[in-house]
RNA sequence: GGUUGGGUUGUAGAGUGGUCAAAUACAUCAGACUGUAAAUCUGACGCCUCCGGCUUCGAUGGUUCGAAUCCAUCCCCAACCA
């Protein structure tokens, strides 16, 4: 299949086509930023979790096209603002964090940065964080500068408040993140230049805060005032109207440790039809009309290929084959068994018997023994690809003859316990 | 600070002295059908050494043969008033 290149001439049709414009603060203007001249765009990304999720990674991959394009990019992480906590779309209040929770978050997730902008060569990205500018920043003079510029009203009436006003109010602390991120926006403007802020839809009102704040303090200067503009990406959703990225464990993360190669690759063979179409679209640069015609045509090999693809680009192409070859061992029956989930029994229990149940329980398969039980007396626990139809059977020395023991629970989960 | 209404098993939400491990819906899990999809149907859905037992209904204490249900104190939440 051929591939779209990414040009400044047309960036904005193509960001459009593929999917990634939601919201614009005004089309005209920032079409012409994207498809002129050399801008500076940013995203911002509080680290608030030790790793960048789908969703992160959905935004970044815009930023990367600005910067295929040839425009210059900058990923704010919110050192800042993560301490303060976005009350964006919530309705309960973030956990308060600490310093250094915030610090070691800003290192693992600045590593892993690189997977989807450039780093280095001959434009790479800027990495920045706001905690530089905004401690030390004093509040009386922050409260003149910037807060004045803030109607109460206005950011109550917000999308992004609503949510925690039905719940019953939120706290003066996460009234303050709107302005700090606001002066995020002016600060990067006056600093680089920058003029587009991108970001998921959730983040509107945020940015467009700043994209306002810039606009009046420009007016106030006798500067431009439209050099503020803001564009949004939808938020990832499947057919069902869903978040897409959660997974029985939590979120889809980025980070090996935290949702493996494996799992990731399962996540996307197991998407509802609907939405291969769409995500390859947003994840790959193959030709519309290709996607189109190839879904069409086998929507089981299209989804294949988006699996793969969205696997690929977050963790390369190696452990992409490992995730296909492992899914093809279990669902098609291959061989090559290297990526599944291990459990290591030691082989002294081993010996002394254990049931299944309790490995598998240890194992994270099944959580109670209960659940377990229910599972045997309906027929979805399986070892090796039998039936289990004892729960209170041991583990035997003929379970082992691969090696090890797969077991299984229903038709999409496997554990492979291996003795040590 | 005051008044009122609340805190129930993932969520929403019944239950107001025994028939309550607790209705119902959603979510979830499994089975059938399939394509590791969707839709549909069936079953399960606190825990355990599971035909039986144990622990739950904000917390603690009390009344009672018996409490999620009544009383007391405390903690938390919402609405309104100030």
């Amino acid at each position: 299949m051929k591939e779209v290149e990414i040009k400044k001439e047309n960036l904005f049709e193509h960001l459009k086509e593929r999917g990634f414009v939601y919201q614009t603060t005004n089309e005209e203007e920032v079409r012409k930023l994207c498809d002129n001249g050399e801008t500076t765009v940013y995203v911002g990304i509080d680290p608030t979790a030790d790793s960048l999720h789908i969703g992160h990674f959905f935004s970044l991959l815009m930023l990367r096209k600005f910067q295929q394009a040839g425009h210059k990019v900058i990923v704010l992480l919110g050192g800042a603002t993560a301490m303060i906590g976005d009350p964006s779309g919530r309705n309960d209040m973030r956990s308060m964090v600490t310093d250094d929770f915030i610090k070691t978050n800003f290192q693992n997730i600045k590593k892993t940065i690189g997977k989807a902008v450039e780093l280095e060569g001959e434009n790479p990205a800027i990495i920045v964080n706001n905690a530089d500018w905004i401690r030390g920043y004093d509040y009386v003079d922050f409260m003149r500068d910037i807060g004045q510029h803030f109607n109460v009203n206005h950011m109550l009436a917000s999308e992004s408040c609503a949510s925690r006003l039905a719940a019953g109010g939120l706290t003066f602390l996460e009234m303050g993140y709107m302005l700090i991120q606001a002066y995020d926006f002016v600060y990067l403007n006056r600093k680089y230049g920058c003029q587009l802020q991108i970001g998921g839809s959730d983040q509107w009102g945020n940015i467009v805060a700043g994209a306002e704040l810039g606009r009046k303090l420009n007016f106030l200067e006798g500067k431009d005032p439209e050099a503020f503009q803001a564009l949004t990406c939808p938020l990832l959703t499947d057919a069902n109207g869903k978040k897409m990225g959660k997974t029985s464990k939590g979120a889809l993360w980025i980070s090996k440790e935290k949702t493996s190669p494996y799992e990731f690759y399962q996540y996307f063979i197991n998407v509802d039809d609907r939405d291969v179409v769409k995500l390859l679209k947003l994840f790959t640069n193959y030709e519309i009309s290709e996607i189109e015609s190839l879904a069409k045509a086998d929507i089981r090999a299209a989804k294949k290929l988006m699996a793969f693809e969205v696997t690929k680009l977050i963790h390369g192409e190696e452990e992409a084959n490992k995730a296909v070859s492992a899914s093809a061992a279990l669902f098609e029956g291959g061989v090559d068994t290297s990526s599944v989930p291990t459990y290591n029994l030691p082989r002294k229990e081993f010996e002394e018997k254990v049931r299944i149940l309790e490995v598998a329980q240890r194992a994270n398969l099944i959580s109670s023994m209960s659940e377990g039980r229910r599972l045997v007396s309906q027929g979805g626990l399986f070892v090796n690809n039998k039936k289990l139809l004892d729960p209170n059977e041991f583990l035997s020395e003929v379970d082992f003859e691969e090696g090890f023991a797969l077991l299984k629970k229903g038709k999409k989960n496997f554990v492979k316990v291996v003795l040590s």
